[in-house]
DNA sequence: GTGGTCTAGACCACG
DNA sequence: GTGGTCTAGACCACA
């Protein structure tokens, strides 16, 4: 398994790097269901982060769906992993380019927020009618 | 100035037809700076609903700078209009889209709002580093 | 807001026996929508216990969809909440009863779930025919 | 002893099924300890099923200890049957009664599997306390 | 003030 | 060896 990268610096907390990282891994499938993830201990030499944010990666992802830990075995990517990553994946894609669109738009944060949750309104009374 | 027109029943809000359809004359241009929209009284009376409904609409149109009331005159398309209300109209296409693309991959709107913030917080960083 | 209390030696993790009880506190309607958490520094401090554990338990809960966080502000009982905190207490009280009724029949953990794992297996099929 | 009957199409494996209605048998008492199930072959025809697809029923009913095999002789209700017959169909009834519920609270496999878990786990450490 | 992240290092439990 | 929990205390970001 080669090697993962974080940058330090003040930016996206480390562990969402880590995460990113490993979802898209799944997704593209060089992570398949049953691959054993780096233990804990290992990954965090590696990455020469703490231990602690390495549980809260595999932690995140397991709440995802995407890995399982065998208590005293170490960390594998779960069955039908891929599916989800790829969704995961997509959102994380169409979710940039939204953004891309409004900053261009000259919208704040709040403004591009605001517009989801109305066209998610218009859509959900379009469903209905 | 052709008709509006709104279609009671649950859906949504009445006001919100209305604005989303002044807006929309506005960026294509049929409605441009300077033309009158019609009285409050008018329109109200046209669309037979309550001209507090109308007030309100002209009020957000306000705010959002696409018109200007004048005291005893009657409200106006405002200056730079169209720019502003073709961005709105952007957006409005943009913020669909995702919410199309986010309910097929079974998100929720909680989900497509946070995968938004997710994304806005990436693209600042990236943009500081 | 009265106290909770936590018990120490080993046994159920601390951070599971903090969550229960807000979860039970939201189920039963004395945590309302839109109600303050203690601060996590105020809790760790009420129950003499590391901050990062509180951070831990908030973290929890927000996943879950029973709390929302506010940057700055604090933690808040979300809406909604106390309808999925009761499906959450009521999940436990059914597993805690089959739980006593596997134990008494002699079974393992490893045969009670190898039970449910048959039985859901049987519920499907019995729904798609 | 009367007819068991098996449904083919998609639904529980026919093995299974066969099992199942066994077990209920020698729960209820209508298979007594000493009593003979009908050979392999005979019960094959029967049901118009492999033979091999009853051999594997014995197989896991003599690993319940619900019968005994002879060789040469034939499979026999075993001693004590009765009692285990009925812890199976008592914990199969309260996992279905489980299953049941967690379906109607919306769980899924893996949530109700890891809500038995963790009922589980509370139980032992308040049996330890 | 609030929550969010990270480190260092402890001890426990499972296999 | 593996992961799980907890502590102590640091620094950052939001309001």
């Amino acid at each position: 398994m080669s090697e993962f990268d974080v940058s330090r610096q003040r930016g996206l907390p480390v562990y969402l790097q880590i995460q990113a990282q490993i979802e898209r891994r799944i997704a593209a499938g060089s992570l398949a269901p049953g691959d054993p993830l780096p233990s804990v201990r290992t990954l965090a030499k590696q990455l020469r982060i703490n231990p602690n944010t390495v549980v809260r990666v595999y932690r995140e992802l397991e709440f995802l769906g995407l890995v399982e830990t065998r208590h005293g075995e170490g960390t594998f990517v779960a069955a039908g992993a891929q599916r989800r990553a790829k969704a995961t994946v997509l959102v994380e894609e169409h979710a940039a380019a939204y953004v891309t669109a409004a900053k261009e738009l000259g919208l704040d944060q709040g403004e591009a927020v605001a517009a989801v949750k109305a066209a998610w309104r218009k859509r959900d009374t379009a469903e209905v009618a």
